[in-house]
DNA sequence: GTATTTTTTTAGGCACGCCTTACTTATTAT
DNA sequence: ATAATAAGTAAGGCGTGCCTAAAAAAATAC
C-alpha cells in the first residue's frame, strides 16, 4: 500500500499536475503534463509508469490519464499543503502572491505535516482574530517599514542605549 | 567562484556539520562527520573532496578538516537559516523545540532566502512588540486550545449562525 | 487510403548522492 | 618494532530523475 510519504518530490509534482489538469480538461495527456512541469515528454512516461504501478493513476500507453480514488486523495492532500503554505506566506508574512506561489512550490515537499497544520491554524487565527493577532497593514507590515515606534517600548530603550554607546 | 546557491542540499549538510563539530573541537575529522550525518565514512570522502576543491574547507587526506574563510561565511549563512527557521517555529508557531529542529533540518535547504528574511523579521516583530504582535501564551496558543472566545467577534457571529442552522 | 504531423514511447546516457567491499595509511598497545 | 585496531581512500553499484535521439503509434490532412 502506497501512502503520501512514499512519494518523492517529483512524484508529488506529477500527481499535483495531473490533478490540476484534470480539473480543467477531465483527463490529462502526457503532453499537458510535460508542459505544466516544464520537462520533456519522455520524462513524463517514466513517471506515469511508476504512478500507474502504485495505482495512483489509471495509465495505459497512449490512453487518457486519470486519477484513481487513491490517487485523488493524495493529490488533494498535496494541493492542500501548497495552498496552505501560500496563504500563510501571503496573509501572515505579506509576501507577494507570485513569490509566495513560487516559494510554496519549492517548500511544499519538505514541510512536515504537523508544521503545515500549525501554519494553517496560525493563518486562520490571524484571519479570524486580527485584533489578537496581527493584521498585516497595521501590525507587521508597519513594523517592516518603520520599525518599532512605541515610545515606551522597553526593548527599544535597551537598543537606544546600545546605539548611544556606539556613538560615544 | 562558488556561492551558497551552487551547493546541493547534502553539501550544505556537510558544511553545516563541519561548522558545528569545529565549534566544539577546533577541527573535524571524517569520522565525526559520518557520525553527525549518519552516513558511511566512505560517503564523507567524496563530499570533502568537492568542498575542498571549491575551497570551502582545508582538506588533505588524513589531516584535520577546517573551514576556509570562504567556507565559514557560507556555513554561517546555512546555520543562520536553520536557527532562523527553528526560532520562528518555536516562538511564533509554538512548535516543540525538538520537533522544530527536525523540521528545520528538512526545510532549510528549500526555503528561499527572501522568505527566511521575512520569517526572521516576523519573529523579531513578535518578540519585540508582543502587544502589537502575538505572544504565544495569550494569543495563538490560547486560540489553539480554546478557539475564539471574543463575544463580539463578527466572524464568530457568522459561524454561530451556521452552527444554529445545522442544529435545526 | 495513403501521407504528413503530432503524440507517445523506447533506448541509451549523465549527474547526483548514497552504498558496499577491498585496500591503504595511521595510530596505539605491548 | 610489530601486531592489532582505527581511520581514510578507491572502485564499482544502485536508484532517482532528468536529458536527447529515434522509433512507434495515433491523429489529421489531402
Amino acid at each position: 500500500m502506497v501512502s503520501i510519504d512514499d512519494l518523492s518530490a517529483s512524484q508529488e509534482d506529477y500527481l499535483e499536475a495531473i490533478f490540476h489538469i484534470s480539473e480543467e480538461k477531465m483527463a490529462a495527456r502526457a503532453k499537458d503534463i510535460a508542459k505544466y512541469l516544464d520537462v520533456k515528454a519522455s520524462s513524463v512516461t517514466g513517471a506515469l509508469r511508476i504512478l500507474g504501478k502504485h495505482e495512483l493513476i489509471n495509465y495505459a500507453p497512449y490512453d487518457l490519464i486519470t486519477l484513481t480514488d487513491k490517487g485523488r486523495v493524495i493529490a488533494e492532500e498535496i494541493v492542500y499543503r501548497h495552498r496552505a503554505l501560500e496563504k500563510f506566506l501571503v496573509k501572515v508574512l505579506g509576501i507577494e502572491r507570485e513569490d509566495a506561489d513560487a516559494a510554496a512550490c519549492k517548500m511544499e515537499h519538505h514541510v512536515p505535516k504537523a508544521i503545515i497544520e500549525r501554519l494553517v491554524k496560525y493563518a486562520e487565527y490571524v484571519d479570524h482574530c486580527p485584533r489578537g493577532g496581527v493584521s498585516w497593514e497595521s501590525g507587521f507590515g508597519y513594523y517592516c517599514k518603520h520599525g518599532c515606534t512605541d515610545q515606551d517600548c522597553e526593548r527599544c530603550v535597551g537598543e537606544m542605549e546600545i546605539q548611544s554607546q556606539k556613538l560615544v
